[in-house]
RNA sequence: GCCCACGUAGCUCAGGGGAAAGAGCACUUGCCUCCGGAGCAAGGGGUCGCAGGUUCGAAUCCUGCCGUGGGCGCCA
């Protein structure tokens, strides 16, 4: 599995150090040569770009170095390498014989959808996600479906490179907003108009109807909103390890401790009967307020505590990632400031910023707002589309682009859905398996095959794809981006569909061998099928 | 005014130092004896916002400008 990609990849590299040395070419301190995917087949499976990076420094034309390397690598082929070539500008061009593609497949079909695409490299370090942490003042909704289902899948992502991850939500269940949904509640139990900046919205009639005349309202109406958010959620699949309630943070004793330790190393000041965090210190624009003149904290205090709370139960090489809607992007100089101050490396703290969500309904744009309280709900667009389309929806694009989530489009059950493409592909390799056994076809062990027989573009394509999939998750990972998955889904879908068309598994014009070859390859492309989508949280369904 | 992200095909978006710019949708045209045609194939469609710069090489990095969205509270 990905030990061999690992091993192909740093095989290639060592070969091209040794033909470097070879050249007596003198090379910077700590030189790598460089390893890629040409975008184009013809030329070859790994290209490097050595002659050309290193030419200028040795003082030689680029094609002459790199016709030295490929001399050298011609008389000492590195293993599976099949022919080595000089292309463009200076390109060093590998091209790798098909028993590398063989050992891709049955790579995948000996790990399982458990084990392919599973590295280790995170072992032994914990990583906090910290997502949606909407206040429970409301329903969640559509907006925060983004940040869930990405938070969620980056989770996943991380959980199969090793890292132990925890799921965590915020709850800031006290301070002005609480106050203000209470009052609200209460004012629209007892027929009365909500306050000034209250909440408003046809939840708070509804959940104002339902509630008891003798409750405390607050805590009522906190139980209500996270009884809510907790079900929207989940029917988007998400579930999270733990709920972290602010109030514990007063309760315990956090906030104080942290105010000592921000005071203890001189980090805040009292002005103007406030108590201020000298953020600008720290690389924040200004100071802020941490205790308001009226006694009250600020947002900003009782979630410091929260990040030092967590940077403790993460431990020492723990990492924390916060996903935060880019109407945030502007409070993370100033809690990486808190965290500076405190004496620790800002670098633990990573915040990645999801960019807005836009809803279309009949290419008609639907306004998310609160102020009027017609916000679309995550509910109903989970309800509307399924859970499926809808994380497949939000995590086909890229986190920093605001992208256009078109509720007619997403929930239509058709080809030009992308999710059910995908899902549709597996459900066809399933198919086969099953059509195979219907035919009595006897399944040999896939170390007895022969897997030469494949040989069909299609299939070599199919095989290429599978193995670039234990790089795709690396990469996805490691920059926080699960639409790499997504993007990887719908190529690699394209190409199955393909060999689904071209190359038959199963019939009477079909050789034994051959169907035997085939149906090893149709498992290997499962798996990774279902590796991929196991990966966005999305099912991989045996049947549509 | 300052800060962040984005600007790539008609639309929604990938690609984020390398070789001739990609996908899906939409449009045009082919393909069902046979594992599900919910599919496959072919075609048209681009000054990669604009202008400089760095580099052997820039859609990609830097600077400025223009445009879009978001932020700039003792709200959260």
């Amino acid at each position: 599995m990905a030990q061999f990609m690992a091993d192909i990849r740093s095989s290639l590299v060592n070969a091209l150090h040794d033909a470097l040395s070879s050249t007596g070419v003198d090379l910077p301190e700590g030189f790598q040569p460089g390893l890629e995917r040409p975008a184009r087949r013809t030329h070859g499976d790994w290209s490097s770009n050595a002659a050309l990076a290193l030419a200028k420094r040795v003082g030689c034309n680029p094609r002459e170095l790199a016709d030295a390397l490929a001399e050298y690598l011609r008389a000492n082929l590195p293993e599976h390498v099949d022919e080595v070539s000089v292309a463009g500008p200076g390109f060093v061009n590998f091209r790798l014989a098909p028993t590398w593609l063989h050992s891709v497949v049955t790579d995948a079909v000996a790990a399982g959808v458990d084990h392919y695409g599973r590295h280790n490299f995170g072992a032994g370090q914990t990583v906090i996600v910290e997502f949606v942490s909407a206040n429970p003042t409301g329903p969640v909704h559509a907006g925060h479906g983004r940040g869930a289902a990405y938070g969620d899948a980056l989770a996943r992502l991380l959980e199969r490179c090793g890292f132990k991850v925890y799921r965590e939500f915020y709850i800031n269940d006290r301070g002005t907003q609480m106050d203000l949904y209470a009052a609200s509640l209460a004012a629209r139990r007892d027929g009365k108009a909500v306050p000034e900046e209250g909440y408003s919205g046809q939840y708070i009639e509804d959940w104002a109807a339902e509630m008891p005349r003798d409750v405390d309202v607050r805590s009522w109406g906190q139980q209500r909103a996270l009884a809510d958010q907790r079900a929207a959620l989940a029917l988007l699949s998400v579930r999270f390890d733990n709920w972290f309630s602010e109030q514990t943070l007063l309760d315990s004793g956090a906030i104080q401790q942290t105010l000592v330790a921000l005071a203890d190393a001189g980090a805040t000041y009292r002005s103007e009967g406030a108590l201020w965090l000298r953020s600008s210190d720290y690389g924040d624009d200004k100071d802020r307020v941490l205790i308001k003149t009226d006694g009250e904290y600020t947002y900003l205090l009782p979630d410091i505590a929260y990040h030092r709370n967590k940077l403790e139960r993460a431990g020492a090489h723990g990492l924390l990632i916060n996903v935060w809607g880019a109407d945030h992007h502007g409070y993370v100089a100033r809690m990486k400031a808190a965290m500076t101050a405190l004496g620790c490396d800002p670098e633990r703290l990573e915040v990645v910023i999801t960019q807005l969500v836009r809803l279309e309904r009949d290419g008609e744009e639907v306004r998310i707002s609160k102020r009027t309280g017609d916000l679309i709900e995550l509910r109903e667009v989970v309800e509307e589309v399924g859970a499926d389309a809808a994380r497949f929806a939000y995590l086909l694009q890229s986190m920093d682009t605001s992208f256009t989530f078109d509720l007619d489009k997403v929930a239509a059950q058709v080809m030009e859905n992308p999710v059910f493409y995908v899902q549709m592909a597996h459900a066809r390799l399933c198919s086969i398996a099953a059509r195979a056994r219907a035919e009595g076809v006897v399944r040999a062990d896939w170390r007895d095959v022969d897997l030469a027989l494949l040989s069909h573009e299609r299939e070599l394509e199919m095989m290429r794809q599978i193995a670039v999939l234990a790089e795709v998750i690396v990469a996805a990972a490691n920059e926080r981006a699960p639409h790499r998955v997504t993007v990887w889904l719908r190529e690699f879908a394209s190409t199955v569909h393909g060999f689904y068309h071209d190359c038959y598994v199963v019939g009477t014009g079909i050789a034994p061998e051959l169907t035997q070859a085939r149906l090893v390859l149709v498992d290997a492309a499962r798996i990774g099928l279902a590796v991929g989508l196991e990966t966005l949280g999305v099912s991989a369904p045996e049947a549509m």
